[in-house]
DNA sequence: TCTAGATCGTTTGGTACCTAACTAAAACGA
DNA sequence: TCGTTTTAGTTAGGTACCAAACGATCTAGA
């Protein structure tokens, strides 16, 4: 994902800014009224729902958050991308899989796949075998080291993913990911 | 977005796969237990917490499934990206800013707001002066046809905000923003 | 005043990502 | 049986993104 907006909600990170936060301490509260207000005004007759603005924009920070933290503190020195980690991660779950249906799980474009695959097999992590029933079509494997690397890296990851959660019961994990999900398929995936 | 890992959860997205996703459906639920026994028994003694593995990785897959559209049905159009997008809309929320706070609200590298800015500067949508005081700074403005164009997209933008969130109460959505804002704050923004 | 260090924004180099165009193989139809 | 259409994966072109190196400017300390 690259970075952006769904309108920022700085108060997240420390800056003044629009303080979607919905925060409890008085302060911060007048401070989110003044800017709804603000912008409020500045749009006329124009309603704005901040609510789901605070919503939508928080899952994109939070995202950018969560994975360059990850790419710098795990992945990096393994010397992986955050797609390369997921391809690894998909295979080994799943095991030999079809690019297409690899793309889709991994939630990346179909060019994006292929120079990301072309990667790891120059990484000796994974490899392609074209099919022989239909020759257009290729599956993609874990490599043993591939494997190994996932192996290792894995327990790692969910560690990590344990930490970013922390402070959140195991309901609101469950909730958390239940309302993403709504999302998710709001948006088509 | 970028897109990515966070371990799959593709129950979301329809193939068969992790399915971290709680569905209340016998055979969908059958299958999820499967696939963490699975996953258990490859990770030997390694424990995973599968929970914490769900939150996570739909926080991803829905970031990029919003941006994905708003990119494409919204952004395309008045030829804005992602990025050029929070950026107009965060000088339009509060007004002429310097680069290095603007960066941290728009949650972007500093390098890479230099790029954007400058693209947005060809469209003739923002203006850069310079700090009489300190010269070394830059402060960044919107044109009136920047202040223009976010008048004009920002409420698409959150109709569509709303529409993303369609099914999640007003509860929710808070709830939503306030669980996304723990984990942004975990990751350490 | 002079200089060493800190602090700006920009540049650079590299990856990741998407879309759209392309190539090759299979499937279909007359 | 031969074209046409469909369906694979790859390639090409462009943006976005980050981190690290860079250059210019300010600031302290002598």
């Amino acid at each position: 994902m690259g970075t952006t907006p769904s309108s920022p909600d700085s108060t997240d990170h420390g800056t003044p800014a629009l303080a979607m936060s919905a925060g409890l301490d008085q302060p911060e509260h007048q401070r989110l009224l003044a800017a709804e207000e603000d912008i409020q005004a500045r749009l006329g007759d124009h309603s704005i729902d901040f609510v789901s603005l605070a919503a939508v924009s928080n899952i994109y920070r939070a995202a950018a958050a969560v994975r360059r933290r990850a790419e710098r503190e795990i992945l990096a020195e393994v010397n992986l991308s955050w797609g390369g980690f997921t391809i690894l991660w998909v295979l080994w779950v799943w095991g030999e899989m079809e690019t297409a249906r690899l793309a889709g799980e991994c939630d990346l474009a179909k060019g994006t796949l292929t120079g990301m695959v072309s990667t790891l097999e120059k990484q000796g992590l994974v490899e392609r075998q074209r099919v022989e029933e239909d020759r257009r079509r290729v599956t993609v494997t874990l490599t043993s080291d591939g494997l190994a690397l996932i192996e290792d890296v894995f327990p790692r990851f969910n560690r990590y993913e344990v930490a970013v959660t922390t402070g959140l019961s195991p309901q609101d994990k469950q909730e958390l990911a239940r309302l993403l999900r709504t999302v998710t398929t709001n948006a088509g995936s």
